[in-house]
DNA sequence: ATTGAAAACGAAGCCCT
DNA sequence: AGGGCTTCGTTTTCAAT
């Protein structure tokens, strides 16, 4: 993907993704039969992976956060864990990170009491120690990967 | 947002915001008109805070992830990190965290020379310490906050 | 570009509370 | 009455020629 009009359009599409293919047309100044080849293979290819709508997670009853680094509690032992947390569905996200822990997690749940028992779930489930850091307040997330070419006229 | 109806429209269309009204319909039992008027509703009552496009980040050249703890040099400073970092495109996420950091943040850059850029940038426009957490791989992010109601029937 | 199909939108009427 | 659902007709958008 270096093609800056498709740059343009991925940058246009990953803001909002329920524009119409005129709209997309008109901003990356090419027919809407065009950006509709184009965007189809953005999904093809693999550069669009998915689209979603963001939630309000104090609306849908997971006002709390929380990063969880997790340590296998073994070296030696086989580590899968996220394979074994894969189903935990207030498991947003899993990496593998470089630093003291093994994994970074981020987790939403409805209450403190949720996140002591996800806490625990998580321990057993993968074997592994864990380092909780409650989020208090969010300033911005989900903010788009790709800058808009800056919009001259 | 009690209704069931709601929720479960809400994680529909969490994972599919492209589907059309008719999709929706069946998946909830409701007529198309219907779907549309609690969509509208769901997202002028703030539930569903926007629509997004996930692209993968190695596609679009930011291939290197990293979580960025972040300190006030000067507890006694008048603190807004949070404002005076916001227009650092790179900063994908920021909230604030109870423990030994003030802030997390989530960036993405397309190499460990820009990684190293953008954190000095942060310093020295916060006036933070940092503390940097290089992401080495991503089992899985952008996982839907809501489960579907299990699909009887 | 054109055209047939499909989706979205708005209006009017119905049912249930 | 009021709110919400359905159905229907119109307009806009989509997709393939």
């Amino acid at each position: 993907m270096d093609d800056p009009v498709d740059a343009r359009l991925a940058a246009e599409v990953s803001r909002d993704p329920r524009a119409t293919l005129a709209q997309l047309s008109e901003r990356v100044g090419l027919s809407a039969s065009a950006v509709q080849a184009r965007l189809r293979k953005l999904e093809s290819t693999g550069v669009i992976t998915g689209y979603q709508a963001i939630l309000d997670p104090e609306a849908v009853g997971k006002p709390l956060a929380a990063f969880i680094e997790i340590t296998p509690l073994d070296p030696r032992q086989p580590d899968d864990a996220p394979a074994l947390l894969e189903p935990i569905a207030a498991i947003e996200a899993c990496h593998s990170v470089a630093g003291d822990a093994a994994y970074m997690l981020f987790v939403r749940v409805g209450s403190p009491r949720e996140l002591e028992a996800l806490v625990s779930e998580i321990r057993h489930t993968a074997s592994v120690n864990t380092r909780t850091t409650v989020v208090l307040q969010t300033f911005y997330e989900h903010r788009p990967m790709l800058p808009l070419p800056d919009a001259g006229e």
